[in-house]
RNA sequence: GCGAGAGUGGCGGAAUUGGCAGACGCACCAGACUUAGGAUCUGGCACCUUAGGGUAUAGGGGUUCAAGUCCCCUCUCUCGCACCA
């Protein structure tokens, strides 16, 4: 039955059952009309930038974004709140392969799928009551937004830092496309079987090895980020300190180089090994070696990326013919190709000292190549012939001239000084990050404004012409490779420098570059003079909060960073690092597995919200767990949250007569029940406001709001006139305490109490700290530290008086009689340990 | 192999600075209300117990008056990297 309606159309009393589908609708359309979560650059307030990672619009929302959304909406709303000026903005991830596959699955268009994919998803997002800024919405197949990525890209190009080189990828001969690594499955295609190929194409990178040296520095300045990402960050990186030597080659004229970090070995360097790919490798074979180094060559080339890295491949190689020279011994070295030397790191050359390197070890067992040893570990003696393994530890210098007796740590520096001195070698910073390639051959990306010309090569499409707009009209077959490659009226072109005919480039974008800024783009996303409104930018920028997946612990994040120096490079913003705090979430879980369709342990949000209401759904994956780890997914603890949300319906419903005209509660008037739970009203705010803000743990955030609320429940004089206002003031804590998590609820409950302006306007509650003091305190009496009793004291009990009541206390006096109590530890306030003995 | 993190009741999880282990919730048990209960309310709920207590935070040792928390060793799990010269 639904209560009676009063003069201005709002009801006398409140409805009895909360019927979350009402609530919700209310105040979505409330929110919407009044456009109340817009945000305006504005000096004179605290700005915040809170943001999630933008999701891929797959389809429909999984309960990981639910998750994900609603941590970041309570951090949104909690700052909103304490009247911080909060960016909270929200788009979509927008090109990238699933819609194509879908096109061609469905004889389609990527661009319809995208986009209905997108209408539904924000359907779903703003059912959640998420708190967006939806006029700064983007999507990155928009032309508005991915032709000033084009535009940086140019200028990228000109500046150098986007570039053309030939490197080897994965090809699938069948579907005649590049393949991601993660979409190469045992060596073969994920979608047709085919056996994966290594192929050389000309691709386009971008110059991320430029910035290898300020991404390394940097990140001991992200303090805000969890520890193991930045970790993983320094590791993909991946510094180190060496030198480069040259090796003269025997007879010739010209040297290979070497890239190491143990210098000090060099002494030892009896063999050299070269990668298959080395450009000298063929040229250094000799005739009567020649068939055996091809068939080589061709074994190793054949062999996917994902076998030759394995842990168990065996160590392979093959004597070119050739020899070099050992710089500083003079040593014939022979020449080998090895199949564990790897072309993209260092120089694609090792000096190889089998006898402290364990992989040169196995190599120089297996070929039968000379052993030296140079590091002769304390107290032991090594005897080349008997050793097992290569002796990789500390010890002193031998065999090696000069530095003999030397520590060969201390031998390394000396080493490297004595190379470069001699015009042998020079110290060098190597690094194992590899410049980041873009070239995908699909169509659904960001074409790159490209032309390709004859006569002058590569020309770069004038800025007046962008943006190099996708065609509408290519053909998805799923055969043939690219689709772009084949429209005829997006290819042919004339080039803008010779006029003749020319060839538009048909690679686009690896969709990692459309995440690398569009934190930034959210400053400003209609800004139509370039990229970014640099005065926007320098009002928002950085994000104080990043939320999302620990999934983008390396790509995405470091991709971000590594655009984001670009971009103040380029001059378009003045910020080093993006994001100041970082917050990566745990996945959701359910029966002990990550959701998946396959295992069937998928929970629909929409059925989830139908049947509980977006509230429901959020004050769970809040409850369940803190928001770093995983969450376990239950449908009976969602009951709970569901029933909790009921049970403080019920208790305003209840109580609201009572407590309608009530006041403040005056602090001297109230009885000693009065005072307690105003204590506790106040030490539940203090705790859920440290809670929030300082560790997000949202999960004691809300246990501490249901113990209040069972606190209310159990007061029993709550309805005797002088409690009314503590009634009063503890039922709109819990209301105000609980606005980030389930915002619907708690406006609807804050207007039911009679208040005109919405609760998100109301300011965080603060907690009255003389209301938080203890009048009485527990003191905990230990025997040897074993509990035995408690006393109930004054806060203010001297450290004498708690010893005297401790020994006197009843149930402590069996413990002490027959032995004597040889020391009293007080800790003020805590307990008092009695040690016996 | 290297690096990081974790291991607490039947379950998810609390314990923020070394000071009452198990907050809060779920499940379960008993009771009340009820025609009924998958609603609601009340109470119980780590384990053992001779009812005094005793034992418990993966296992073992240590520091301390006091250890889930600090130190050492071992085991297990998760994640990342993995021939990086």
């Amino acid at each position: 039955m639904r209560a009676p309606l009063g003069a201005h159309g709002r009801r006398l009393y409140m409805e009895e059952k909360y019927v979350p589908s009402a609530v919700e609708e209310k105040w979505q359309s409330y929110w919407a009309k009044q456009n109340s979560f817009e945000a305006v650059e504005d000096p004179a307030r605290k700005k915040y930038y809170l943001l999630e990672m933008f999701p891929y619009p797959s389809g429909k929302i999984h309960m990981g974004h639910v998750r994900n959304y609603s941590i970041g909406d309570v951090i949104a709303r909690f700052k909103r709140m304490q009247g911080y000026n909060v960016l909270h903005p929200m788009g979509w991830d927008a090109f990238g392969m699933p819609a194509e596959n879908a096109a061609i699955q469905h004889k389609s268009h990527p661009a319809k799928w995208t986009y209905e994919n997108i209408a539904y998803m924000r359907g779903q997002l703003k059912t959640l009551g998420l708190s967006y800024d939806w006029d700064r919405e983007l999507a990155t197949c928009d032309v508005d937004y991915y032709k000033w990525e084009q535009r940086i890209f140019l200028e990228m190009y000109r500046q150098g830092l986007a570039y053309k080189k030939v490197s080897a990828v994965n090809w699938c001969p069948k579907c005649e496309t590049v393949l991601a690594n993660e979409q190469v499955e045992d060596g073969c295609c994920w979608r047709c079987d085919s056996i994966v190929q290594q192929k050389e194409l000309e691709q386009w990178s971008f110059r991320i090895t430029k910035y290898a040296q300020e991404l390394l520095d940097d990140t001991y300045k992200l303090t805000g980020w969890p520890e193991r990402v930045l970790t993983m960050q320094r590791n993909w990186i991946g510094r180190s300190v060496g030198c480069e030597i040259d090796f003269p080659l025997q007879g010739g004229l010209s040297s290979i180089k070497v890239f190491t970090t143990r210098q000090d070995t060099l002494f030892g360097a009896t063999f050299m090994s070269l990668a298959a790919e080395h450009p000298l490798a063929l040229e250094l074979t000799t005739a009567e070696q020649r068939s055996e180094v091809e068939a080589f060559i061709e074994k190793v080339r054949k062999t996917d990326r994902i076998k030759r890295s394995a842990d168990d491949l065996e160590k392979e190689g093959v004597f070119t013919g050739s020899y070099c020279v050992n710089p500083v011994t003079n040593v014939k070295m022979p020449i080998f190709l090895a199949n564990f030397v790897l072309m993209d790191y260092g120089t694609g050359a090792v000096m190889a000292v089998p006898t402290h390197d364990q992989r040169d070890f196995e190599f120089a067992r297996k070929y039968d190549l000379p052993l030296q040893v140079v590091i002769q570990p304390e107290g032991e003696t090594l005897d080349p012939a008997a050793m097992t393994e290569a002796f990789t530890g500390e010890g002193l210098m031998v065999n090696s001239g000069r530095f003999d007796g030397m520590g060969n740590s201390d031998a390394k520096e000396t080493i490297a000084d004595f190379l470069e001195k001699e015009g042998i070698g020079k110290k060098t910073v190597n690094f194992r990050l590899r410049d980041w390639g873009i070239s995908r051959q699909r169509y659904w990306g960001n074409p790159i404004p490209v032309i390709n010309c004859d006569l002058c090569g590569v020309v770069a499409v004038p800025t007046d012409d962008l943006p190099v707009v996708l065609p509408m009209d290519a053909a998805f077959t799923g055969e043939g490779g690219n689709p772009l490659a084949r429209v005829e009226s997006f290819v042919n072109c004339t080039c803008p420098q010779c006029g003749e005919a020319a060839r538009r480039e048909t690679d686009t974008m690896d969709t990692f570059v459309q995440s690398s800024w569009y934190f930034l783009r959210y400053c400003s996303p209609k800004f139509n003079s370039g990229p970014l409104d640099r005065e926007k930018v320098e009002a928002w920028m950085p994000v104080d909060q990043y939320i999302g997946g620990i999934e983008h612990a390396v790509l995405h994040l470091l991709y971000a960073r590594f655009f984001t120096k670009v971009l103040r490079d380029l001059g378009y913003c003045n910020v080093d690092e993006p994001f100041s705090n970082l917050l990566t979430q745990g996945m959701v879980i359910k029966d002990g597995a990550k959701m998946s369709k396959s295992k069937g342990n998928v929970v629909d949000p929409n059925a989830l919200i139908e049947r509980y209401g977006a509230d429901t759904a959020r004050l769970f994956s809040l409850f369940a767990a803190p928001p770093e780890k995983d969450l376990d997914w239950s449908d009976q603890g969602v009951d709970g949250s569901y029933r909790f949300l009921n049970r403080v319906w019920r208790l305003v419903y209840d109580v609201l007569p009572a407590i309608k005209e009530a006041g403040a509660p005056v602090p001297g008037a109230l009885s000693a029940e009065g005072k307690n739970l105003r204590r506790a009203v106040h030490k539940t705010i203090k705790k859920v406001t440290e809670d929030v803000e300082e560790r997000f743990h949202f999960n004691t955030a809300i246990a501490a709001v249901m113990e209040l609320v069972n606190a209310i429940q159990a007061f029993g004089a709550r309805n005797a006139p002088e409690n009314v206002a503590v009634v009063r003031e503890a039922v709109e804590s819990v209301v105000r305490l609980l606005a980030p998590f389930v915002p619907h609820f708690a406006e609807e409950l804050w207007a039911e109490l009679g208040h005109e302006g919405v609760l998100e306007q109301s300011g965080w509650p603060q907690y009255d700290v003389e209301a938080t003091v203890d009048e009485e305190i527990t003191v905990v009496i230990q025997v040897n530290g074993k509990l035995r009793s408690k006393l109930t004291v004054a806060p203010d009990i001297q450290e004498a008086a708690a010893r005297e009541a401790a020994l006197a206390d009843p149930k402590v006096q069996p413990f002490l009689e027959g032995v004597s109590v040889r020391k009293v530890v007080y800790v003020p306030g805590k307990l008092v340990n009695i040690v016996v003995g």
